[in-house]
DNA sequence: CTGTTAGCGCCTTCAG
DNA sequence: CTGAAGGCGCTAACAG
């Protein structure tokens, strides 16, 4: 292996010692003996040993990504790269390392949480994609290691979370829709176990209140933010509702799932049913109509949470929520209630 | 902290070299003691340290995946999240960790690779999205640290590869379209400084020079695998060419952008052009109409990538190229050339 | 079968 | 300002 803190000592004619407080940045060091040393560091191309260094220091200067299922999720895909990207720079720029967990393997998923950040030796980790009934949630927060989860509202001592407005997104969503005429408005939500769907049910919930309109239980379709989901949900909507004139989806795979499924059936988006999406994924705005949506950002995000974490590690700060503001986008998929239905 | 070996050793009685033996399955150990241990193991909840256990082992169990500008990759996106799911299952089923590292980081950028490599404490490292002309390109290669490049077809020692077969697949690509009966085809290839983009050159060559077709260099137009570049590659291509009939894409986006284009001008697809992308990212099968491809197995090659960096590393094997096999998916945006065109 | 003894490469008091 | 000495938690000969 390359030379080691002794070798440069030695070249260097100083201590060990020595050696040390100047890659240190102490200041008690003879400027001579300083640059003496960085020359031979720089000859010899020595580069200290992280490994020996994070074993005395008890610091691996090193996080840990976890993600529930990184994999399996066909779904997460554009939300998670994204927030992926985010944490990466982050993290980087602010001198950690990253490392990825996936809790799909089969083997590791009933690792006690513990177990493995200690292990794994990770100063702090940052969850994504994780349920709320998951056996980790509850250690996470619980535990002493500094954790930040993303899209999950739980907050201790020694864990964050960063979440887009997810009740004021559903909200915008349905004002949105409301403004446009319509009453009777479906929601295609994701699966009950995601903090995200509680949030935005009361989001969905109180707009149509607020307006006015009665909120009907039997208008809200729970699916798993897949495609499929969407296509289904509307089906299922529009049989129980014959006025049904929009629905809105908390992801905008299922919305383009749902308007696939109307355009199977030769009914018009936006003319026949409007629909507003969830998370603005590069597609929304490729499809065709273009895809009215909830934006998030989800870059932001990552670095949000990559930087609430490292100053959790270094300033010692306690847990908080970050709570990101979304953003209504609207594009082509929504239009005035009752308008143009002659053309169809 | 957590309880050290050397807790375990007080609490079972024994020394903690016994505690290390057993730990590591050391054949010569009295089953007695070893039940022992492992009970204060279990009860102490102890997790051995894998820092330490790094020190002296020299090896860190941890592989790195550096990605050449991660987050700038709006166009690497697709391809890049899938071959990183299978990288990280693969590695984990393998008891390895993987940390991530993006190069697009100004600072890092200059870095000499190995000062990285050293510095971190990798086994090995995966590399993706990374350019012919790239100044770690070379150094990797030469390295003494087993690598994995992906799509990058080159061997050294210790320096593998994995890719799709891109002459082939490109060839595939264009028989397809020649047997459609087209003649004057189009390619809109990805920037020169990438491996694939020479090799799918060579494919659209090789099969048009096969079917007594002529090669001309002015039918190639160089994008950078982005959306925007399949517009602008088109329509410079169909200026030159009025009799242009078909075009190949090295990257879906291009092609998306390209049948946008083509749209946008009321050209139909594929009845006045017949498109070929290349990928297979979900986003193909979503499009309208459906996109001809061909696929890549991406998260396959991930796997494989992982697997080959491991088999380097533990069984000490040789660097190696690993070619795996694209696969042509018709889809709707090709058809034979001539037919339909009375019907625009 | 088991304990003793040396380190791995680095940081950190504590004396000069 | 600098060096000597001890130790982080673990593995690996080498003796018993």
């Amino acid at each position: 292996m390359g030379p080691t803190i002794k070798d440069v000592a030695k070249e260097a004619g100083v201590s060990i010692t020595t050696v040390s407080r100047v890659l240190n940045q102490y200041s008690d060091v003879n400027p001579k003996t300083r640059t003496k040393v960085l020359k031979v560091v720089e000859q010899l191309g020595y580069q200290p040993n992280s490994v020996a260094r994070s074993l005395v220091m008890k610091r691996t200067q090193t996080v840990g990504l976890v993600v529930s299922d990184l994999s399996r999720s066909r779904n997460g895909h554009h939300f998670m790269f994204d927030v992926l990207c985010g944490i990466n720079d982050r993290v980087q720029e602010l001198g950690y390392d990253l490392v990825l967990f996936s809790t799909s393997t089969t083997a590791q998923k009933k690792t006690p949480y513990m177990d493995f950040v200690r292990q794994r030796r990770v100063d702090g980790v940052l969850m994504m994609g994780i349920r709320l009934d998951d056996p980790y949630t509850h250690e996470v927060v619980e535990a002493s290691v500094p954790s930040v989860l993303i899209d999950v509202p739980l907050v201790s001592d020694t864990c964050s979370y960063v979440t887009t407005d997810n009740v004021a997104g559903a909200t915008m969503a349905i004002q949105h829709l409301v403004e446009l005429g319509h009453r009777r408005i479906g929601f295609v939500n994701g699966h009950a176990q995601a903090a995200v769907s509680k949030e935005r049910l009361q989001g969905y919930r109180m707009a149509l209140e607020e307006a006015g309109i009665a909120y009907d239980p039997e208008l809200v379709y729970y699916g798993n933010f897949e495609q499929q989901d969407g296509a289904t949900g509307v089906a299922e909507l529009m049989e129980k509702f014959e006025d049904l004139s929009a629905v809105f989806f908390a992801s905008d795979l299922m919305a383009l799932g749902g308007i696939k499924y109307l355009q199977s059936l030769q009914l018009r988006v936006p003319e026949r049913m409007s629909i507003v999406g969830y998370d603005d994924i590069e597609l929304a705005a490729m499809m065709q109509p273009m895809l009215t949506t909830v934006r998030q950002t989800r870059y932001e995000m990552g670095q949000s949470a990559a930087e609430t974490l490292i100053r959790m590690l270094e300033q010692n700060e306690k847990g908080r929520g970050i709570v990101l503001p979304p953003e209504l986008v609207v594009r082509e998929t929504t239009s005035k209630h009752g308008v143009n239905l002659s053309h169809i």
